[in-house]
DNA sequence: CTCCATCCCATGCTATCCCATACTGTCCCA
DNA sequence: TGGGACAGTATGGGATAGCATGGGATGGAG
């Protein structure tokens, strides 16, 4: 039943603006809303300087692995409660589509004017546009080089 | 169906005034009277220096647990329910949306003037904001470390 | 009678809602 | 195939209801 979910895809442009607000491309608002959601969910990434968005799906599935743990007495419990669901925060989506952001949110991600939407499946990312960019050629380098080691190793 | 409960979600900062009152978030308490609950159920944390809050809903589900000695939970889960009854409060929340914490539980929880709501899924808790700090750097830490260690041993 | 706790009212502010406008892509028709 | 119209999308700004906080008043207990 989760493979049924459609997938946030593709890198979409967008603006922050003088309020804090970002506007959700239309095509990801339309895959939220198939989920039951009324707003979205967004967290900062603890790897990167990205934010990391995601609908109700996603969501459940970490409150149920959740709820399956003792939440008085279990050390894993805290741990991943803390680092997921206490940095998690559910922001409404007003009727332009729009959301703000909590100004933390911005610091973390580094957000000036310019950002991008990166989509990534279960979940997209929000990313300050100067700082994505040499991360996305890190990661086509790194793809490209996986590739070619591939071929070369086949074409024994 | 009323089978999934709204999660306690993200982490908001607040304070505590000189009459030791302290003003739950208005989306906890949207949560909490959500769950048909009047007032907020507070308890000291046994394994830090927190205050564990939360609603109808999980007090019923301990409760039913200890009557039906669920073995999912550990050989001790009934003493260590019974004693986690024992020391609840049920605190009621006034027109403005504050509860007045008993001192004891400012004691424990070592609140000054500025504490901080986590969100846990089925509860929050309460911390002093400077000692709540570290306790989140620890735990992020650990599900870094973690998630590194999986990622190694998938590299094969 | 004094002190302390709870209740209630009043205020400033921030966040949310809402409207008004510009734009861009698509669709239809000549 | 080109031009025009329209609908959905994106952006800026202003008003308002709700939230958070402080202080005073009232009733009960010691």
């Amino acid at each position: 039943m989760t493979g049924l979910v459609q997938p946030f895809i593709s890198t979409v442009p967008g603006s922050l603006d003088s309020k804090g607000r970002v506007c959700i491309p239309a095509t990801y608002r339309h895959i939220l809303s198939a989920q039951n959601t009324t707003g979205v969910y967004v967290c900062p990434s603890f790897i990167d300087g990205a934010l990391d968005a995601f609908g109700q799906s996603l969501l459940d599935s970490i409150a149920a692995r959740l709820a399956a743990q003792d939440p008085f007495f279990s050390a894993s419990f805290d741990d991943e409660a803390t680092a997921l669901i206490a940095r998690t925060q559910a922001l409404p989506i007003d009727e332009n589509g729009r959301v703000r952001l909590p100004d933390p949110m911005i610091t973390h991600a580094g957000l000036k004017d310019k950002i991008v939407f990166v989509g990534k499946a279960q979940k997209f990312q929000i990313w300050d546009a100067d700082a994505y960019a040499p991360i996305e050629a890190d990661a086509l380098a790194r793809v490209k080089a996986r590739m070619e080691r591939a071929r070369s190793g086949d074409a024994s």
